[in-house]
DNA sequence: ATTGTCCTCACCAACATGCC
DNA sequence: GGCATGTTGGTGAGGACAAT
């Protein structure tokens, strides 16, 4: 999907609406200043001198607080400097949620560096050796950020963590070639790995707080700062209204993802009825109807995954007195719901491994039943609160990715 | 072209669990 | 025990390439 297309006819708004996107990798990080300086404190010894010491941060906070922004941040800066020696510093983000496996992370890994890695074809090993011998006879150095690292870190493999931790070992090289910035919303998990996982993992922590309403407020001026949308277009009362509904110290979730995406949508409706300027009008309605699951989440569900999750949405909207509902009957309507769209619907070890997954990405609830209930069950629920939204969004993202024949 | 390797995806069978 | 559901390990097809 472009953007700002010159035939369009131009926005009173919006001066680039890149700018308010997620991917979008601002040039400034308004109340991260902290967590920057320490994340390049941490990497200096590792930037001055290559491969003298192996470095892995972890970066813990919850969502919408700046982590992933400030590990882009950094590694945008630093891509490709040289170093001592004539070396050069390189930079890959993956994110877990798209690269669920060691293999596939360690392939975009390879992506990033510019190797042009098959598909299928070779083994973990296989691609292991490959990437280290590419840094070798390159004199290239790797900073890697794995994003949403506690999905990985609950999955079966979640040894892979390890495995990055010790990739110089395994590859049997004495200089360190990689290091690695981890990045979790919580660490609850971590009393179920190994001892040696914890260890290697525990070492410098870089905390992340949800925002106040204040340092909301500054965060969206930056962006207006940096061209997203007209100065003339927003007040200070917009802006003040968005940091009230989603500031941490006015009862918020304190998340940032969720601000811009207000002034997103505010302005979309602003836009909508070919105003130049954002009322709180737009605000309110923007706020009754934003997305309940942050859009890049969802963009990174498996089609099975999203045919679920409408399966749930929909039965939660008609059930409207439970919050919760059990897997056999979430898995009737799903059968439905893949009837619906024309796709073969999985079976029972499949769909369960979809809810495993959606709770891992923490997207939805589920709980083992207690008492009451004939036989146990796992009751699954969506905390979220504007289901048509959520619905509407899935039914499009679905038939997008049937229309590309993704199956 | 053919063979070999090894990933991912989906499934099944078998076993586990907890109410009735 | 009987029943329905939850969970896991193993398996095999299918795909995509490398090696030959």
């Amino acid at each position: 999907m472009s953007y700002g297309g010159s035939w369009l006819p131009s926005s009173k708004i919006f001066r680039d609406e890149s700018k308010l996107q997620i991917d979008y990798v601002p040039r400034n990080l308004p109340h991260r200043e902290e967590q920057i300086r320490r994340l390049r404190d941490y990497f200096r010894p590792f930037m001055m001198n290559p491969g003298s010491i192996f470095v892995r941060v972890i970066l813990l906070g919850g969502v919408g607080t700046g982590k992933t922004a400030v590990a882009r941040r950094f590694g945008e800066d630093i891509d490709g400097l040289r170093a001592r020696g004539g070396a050069v510093i390189r930079f890959s983000y993956v994110n877990c949620h798209a690269h669920r496996t060691l293999f596939s992370i360690m392939q975009k890994m390879g992506r990033d560096l510019g190797l042009s890695i098959p598909r299928r074809g070779f083994s973990r090993e296989e691609l292991m050796h490959l990437l280290w011998n590419h840094l070798r006879s390159s004199n290239e150095y790797l900073v890697a950020a794995i994003d949403e690292a506690d999905y990985l870190a609950r999955t079966r493999d979640g040894e892979a963590l390890y495995d990055l931790t010790r990739i110089s070992e395994i590859v049997g090289d004495k200089l360190h070639r990689a290091g690695f910035i981890f990045i979790f919303r919580d660490l609850s998990f971590l009393v179920t790995l190994d001892r040696s996982i914890q260890s290697t993992l525990q070492h410098n922590i870089i905390k992340f707080h949800p925002y106040t309403a204040s340092q909301l407020v500054d965060i969206l001026w930056m962006r207006v700062e940096e061209g997203a949308v007209y100065e003339s277009a927003v007040d200070d009362t917009v802006m003040e209204m968005i940091g009230e509904l989603v500031g941490y110290d006015k009862g918020g979730p304190g998340d940032a993802r969720l601000a811009l995406e207000l002034l997103y949508r505010a302005g979309k409706y602003a836009e909508e009825e070919g105003r130049d300027v954002i009322l709180p009008e737009d605000v309110r309605k923007a706020y009754s109807d934003v997305m309940p699951i942050p859009r890049d989440v969802l963009t990174n569900l498996r089609l099975g995954e999203k045919l679920l999750l409408l399966a749930l949405t929909r039965l939660l909207q008609r059930k409207k007195f439970v919050s919760k509902v059990p897997m056999g009957l979430l898995e009737l309507e799903y059968n439905e719901v893949c009837e619906e769209f024309g796709v073969k619907p999985r079976r029972h070890t499949t769909v369960w491994e979809y809810v495993r997954n959606l709770h891992r990405m923490g997207v939805i609830s589920a709980e083992k039943s207690r008492r009451g209930q004939r036989g146990r069950t796992t009751l699954v629920g969506l905390s979220a609160v504007p289901l048509q939204t959520l619905e509407r969004e899935l039914i499009k993202m679905i038939k997008e990715d049937i229309r590309r024949g993704l199956s």
